[in-house]
DNA sequence: GCTAATAATGCAATATTATTGCAATTTCTA
DNA sequence: TAGAAATTGCAATAATATTGCATTATTAGC
């Protein structure tokens, strides 16, 4: 059970990760790899230290320029996000089908969850004199179901 | 017509924050009076350091932690918000009459608009489930207006 | 108004997060 | 396989934020 979780959280699409780098011109390093597996094995998102930490345990060191720089390549690309409000990076967990990314962070628990549905309602809601970006994170704090039923909040 | 200008800058509804302090059981000094008029005679957000600096060319000196307790202090009650991606601090400009703050931040002249009209309807539209906390800034990037006139995009 | 209690601020060290320029290495292209 | 282009390493440094404790200011009770 343990392991089956484990392979869940690990379930990156490797071919879809490779198409996207080629159908941008860029190159898949092993760097890029790892920052992505790591990042994708983690329950909790993670700040850049984090990262390199956790990845200097077991592979080869990562400078900590480095881990920048390849995030940055993937959120360029829409498939990690920063949180900014936490300081911290994800996996993005959706299909790109909507302008927005809404992710809800548990104050309590700390989880994340992405719920882009919520996102192609609120693309129409922006001022129509306002020209969004595409690929944005919107970041909303609160307390998740869980957590609601735990402490009956 | 340059004094007038600033007159509206810093039109800060002062019987409105002192009257949201005492409420809280709070008391209003010199520190928090000059953060929250310097803040909001400035046109652009700033960050915590800009505006130490700033207040340290005309008035007195202020420490950065004294800074950002007194930013804290204003967040908190609702009068302050903190542009996360940005890293950067302005006046709240809405009457909290909507659970979100929305902000449109042009990423070409840096002007920043609150917009919380878009903010009554985006609160449904959260899941049932997730309960959000009040006062949260959501952050739009784009382009405004004025930007699109002017470069044509 | 004075005093004790409470709250706010100052100080300065330190933690955390992020960027930079340039050299070395890897990957791509022809 | 060599040369060009892209990526990464290095390490210094910048930018942002927090902490514990001493000092000062404010409030509440008399």
């Amino acid at each position: 059970m343990q392991f089956q979780l484990l392979l869940v959280l690990m379930a990156i699409d490797k071919a879809r990760l490779i198409e996207v780098v080629q159908n941008a011109g860029k190159s898949m390093t092993q760097q890029r790899n790892l920052i992505i597996e790591t990042l994708a094995s983690n329950k909790l998102p993670m700040s850049a230290y984090e990262l390199r930490d956790q990845i200097n345990i077991t592979q080869q060191s990562l400078n900590i320029s480095t881990v920048y720089r390849v995030l940055d390549f993937w959120i360029g690309l829409g498939l990690i996000h920063k949180i900014e409000s936490a300081n911290r990076f994800m996996v993005c967990s959706d299909e790109h089908r909507h302008q927005f990314h809404v992710i809800q962070i548990c104050t309590q628990c700390e989880n994340v969850r992405e719920s882009c549905e919520l996102a192609s309602q609120m693309k129409m809601q922006i001022s129509h004199k306002f020209k969004a970006l595409e690929n944005q994170v919107i970041e909303i704090h609160g307390t998740c179901s869980d957590c609601q039923v735990n402490t009956g909040t």
